[in-house]
DNA sequence: CTGAAAGCGCTTACAG
DNA sequence: CTGAAAGCGCTTACAG
C-alpha cells in the first residue's frame, strides 16, 4: 500500500476537495453537493478507504458501539452458557449492526464496573445486561447507573426501579396461560420449579400467573408443590430430588424456565415416572433443547427477535437523548408432547 | 461529575505529575516509580477515571479489539446459529478477555470485505473467521487478506494455503476413530452424509477418514452410500430422504455434523426405522442438541475450550508480528446410545 | 525516572 | 455549498 495508511486526506487530494469535505460526503451530509459526494464516494471506494474508528470516536466521543453483557454465576460451568441469551445475542447483533453499531459481546462477573469500563472508556455508547436469576445483587449497582445518566438496557427485570431501562415479556401472562393449559388437561396438583423471590423477578411473576390460574379454577395452591430452583438444568434436577423426597404429590410439573424443566424430566425419568402419561410437563422460553428433548416440551416462547430489537432500539433511543421506555413482549404457547392430551410425544 | 469528562491531565494534576507520567503509570511502564505508579492508581481508582479507548487507539493504532465474524448462509433463518460455533464464540470471548482484548462480534455475509471493514477502519487487530461448509467461495478472498498481510485465523479449512491461519481438528483422525467405532459394532454398510468436494475440507477430511478406515477392514466404499448436505439439520433430513428413496441398503449412517446426523435421525424415525436397532448413528461436533436428543447421539467431539485458546493465541501471536502457525486438535469420542452394542439409549 | 511536545485521523463549529 | 483551523485524549519519541 506505499507510504502508510490512506487517509482522508488522501482522498481529499485525489478528489480535489478539502479533508472536511471528504468528512462530510461520507457521512451523508446534505451539506454536501451531490455530484461532489458522489465523487468522493467512489475515490474513497477505489483506494479502500475506510474511516478511522478510534479517530471519529475520540473526536466525536462516540463509540458507535454497544456492549452486550452477559452474566454469568462464576461457579457455573464455563463452557454452560444459556442458549437463550445466545439467542439473543444473536439477533441484538443483527439488529444493531443494522442500525450501524457494532456489538462488543463480553461475560462478566456480577463484581465488575460497567459503567465506567465501557461508557467512561468510551468503549461503548450504551450497555444491553442479559442474565436473570442474580437481580436481588446487582439492583443498587443499577441504580447507581441510572442515576449516573448512564445508557443501559436490561432483559426481564421489569421492576418499578427500573422504568425505562427494562425490556421483558408478560411472564405473569404467561404463567397463566400455559398453568391454564396444564389444568385444561385435567392436571390439577400442579408443581411449580423455580425461585419465588425478588432476586428473580421474571420466576416470581411466572409464579404469580401460575397461582392467578389455580385461584381462578378454585385450585388451591399448595406450599409443598412449589421448590426453589436456578436457571440450570442441574438446579431442576435437584430441586425434582427433593420434590420427590419430600412425598408431595403432583400430577403436573411446571419449570420456571426450559432448562428447569428439562432437568426436573431427567430426575422424573430416573425414578420411573413416565411423561406425559404420569405427569405433564412444561417450562418457558423454547430453547432449542425444548423441541430436541424426548418428549419434546412444551413451553412459553420468548420472542427472541423482537426482544432483541426491542432492546437496542429502546437503548438507541437512549443514547440519542430520549427518555427510555420499557416494554412488555407477549408470550407465546408451543404445545409439544410433554403435557400429554390433545398433543403426542 | 462536574465540568466534564476526566481525563489523564485531572489526574496528573490530582497526582501532582505530569500528563506523560500517569499514562506510563496507568500501563504499567517499568520507567515509572513504584511509589508513583502506586499513587497515580489510587487517584485514578478514587476519581473513576478510565483510559479513553478512543484516543489511546488512534494514537497507537491499535484497538486492542478482535472481531469474531460468523459465516451465515443469507438463506438460513436468522434464528438458526450453528451451536458450535457459538460455544467457540463463548470461549474466544473469555479467552481474549484475560488477554485484554475486546470481541466484537458480527454475523457475515460471505460477501463483504473484513480486512478493509475491521484492519483498516482500525476496529479490530485481527479477525477470527468462523463458518464452514462454503471454503471454495472465500478462498480467493482469503488469499488476498493473507497477501495483503492481514490478522486473521480460521477455524477449520486447514488447506496448505492457509498454513498459519488455520486451526483445526484431526478431521481425519477423527472419521477414522468413529467409522471404527461403527465397524466393530458390526456394521457394515455405512452410509456418509456431508459433501466431500473441496467446499468444505472438513467434511472431506472426515469422509477420507471414513474411507481409510473401511478399506482397512476389507469393506468397500460404495458411492451410493455417500449423500450430499450442508451443514444443517434441514439438509441432513433431505439427504437422507434422497438417500431412503434410492434404495440402498445401508446399517449405519454416519453424518459430518450432529446437526446432519440429527436431520437424519428425523427423516428415519418418519420412515419408522429404529435407532439404533435397525441402524447405528453418529456425527460429529458434540453439540448441546446431540445429548439432549433421544437417542442421544454418539459423535466425535471437538473441544471448544482448546480451539477457542489456540484460535486467540495464534491471532495474538500474528498481531504481535510472529509468524501464524496452524495447528491440528484432537477428537474424542463420546459414546452415546444412538449406535446401540455395549451403550444404551 | 520525569516532563514538554508532537501528532495519531478524524468531526465540527466558524467564516465565507 | 466549501475550506481553514481547532481540538478530541491519549502514547511515545526526545531531552534531560
Amino acid at each position: 500500500m506505499g507510504s502508510g495508511k490512506t487517509t482522508s486526506f488522501d482522498i481529499a487530494q485525489a478528489a480535489g476537495v478539502s479533508q472536511a469535505t471528504v468528512s462530510r460526503a461520507l457521512r451523508n451530509s446534505p451539506l454536501v453537493n451531490v455530484e461532489t459526494r458522489q465523487k468522493v464516494k467512489r475515490i474513497a471506494r477505489e483506494l479502500n478507504y475506510r474511516v478511522d474508528r478510534s479517530a471519529a470516536g475520540l473526536r466525536s466521543q462516540r463509540s458507535n458501539t454497544l456492549a452486550l453483557l452477559i452474566f454469568e454465576d462464576p461457579t457455573t460451568d464455563d463452557s454452560q452458557i444459556n442458549p437463550f441469551f445466545l439467542s439473543l445475542l444473536g439477533n441484538a447483533t443483527r439488529f444493531a449492526a443494522r442500525r450501524g453499531y457494532d456489538v462488543l459481546v463480553s461475560f462478566q462477573q456480577l463484581s465488575d464496573d460497567w459503567l465506567y469500563e465501557y461508557e467512561a472508556a468510551n468503549r461503548a455508547d450504551g450497555i444491553i445486561l442479559l442474565g436473570y436469576g442474580d437481580y436481588g445483587k446487582i439492583s443498587d449497582k443499577l441504580r447507581r447507573l441510572h442515576d449516573d445518566g448512564g445508557h443501559f438496557v436490561i432483559w426481564g427485570a421489569t421492576t418499578p426501579e427500573l422504568e425505562g431501562h427494562a425490556i421483558g415479556c408478560r411472564n405473569r401472562n404467561g404463567g397463566e396461560i400455559i398453568t391454564r393449559h396444564l389444568l385444561a388437561l385435567g392436571r390439577r396438583r400442579i408443581a411449580f420449579i423455580g425461585g419465588a423471590s425478588d432476586d428473580c423477578p421474571e420466576f416470581k411473576q411466572r409464579f404469580e400467573g401460575y397461582c392467578a390460574a389455580l385461584e381462578n379454577e378454585g385450585v388451591w395452591v399448595r406450599d409443598e408443590l412449589r421448590v426453589d430452583a436456578e436457571n440450570q438444568e442441574t438446579s431442576g434436577f435437584q430441586a425434582m430430588d427433593r420434590l420427590l423426597e419430600s412425598g408431595a404429590q403432583f400430577d403436573a410439573v411446571l419449570g420456571a424456565s426450559d432448562l428447569i424443566a428439562i432437568g426436573a424430566m431427567k430426575r422424573m425419568r430416573k425414578a420411573g415416572l413416565s411423561i406425559p402419561e404420569d405427569v405433564s410437563v412444561a417450562g418457558f422460553d423454547d430453547i432449542p433443547a425444548a423441541s430436541y428433548f424426548t418428549p419434546s416440551l412444551t413451553t412459553m416462547r420468548q420472542d427472541t427477535r423482537a426482544a432483541a430489537e426491542a432492546l437496542v432500539d429502546n437503548l438507541l433511543a437512549m443514547i440519542d437523548g430520549q427518555p427510555g421506555q420499557s416494554q412488555l413482549l407477549p408470550m407465546e404457547l408451543v404445545v409439544r408432547g410433554s403435557c400429554g392430551g390433545r398433543d403426542r410425544g
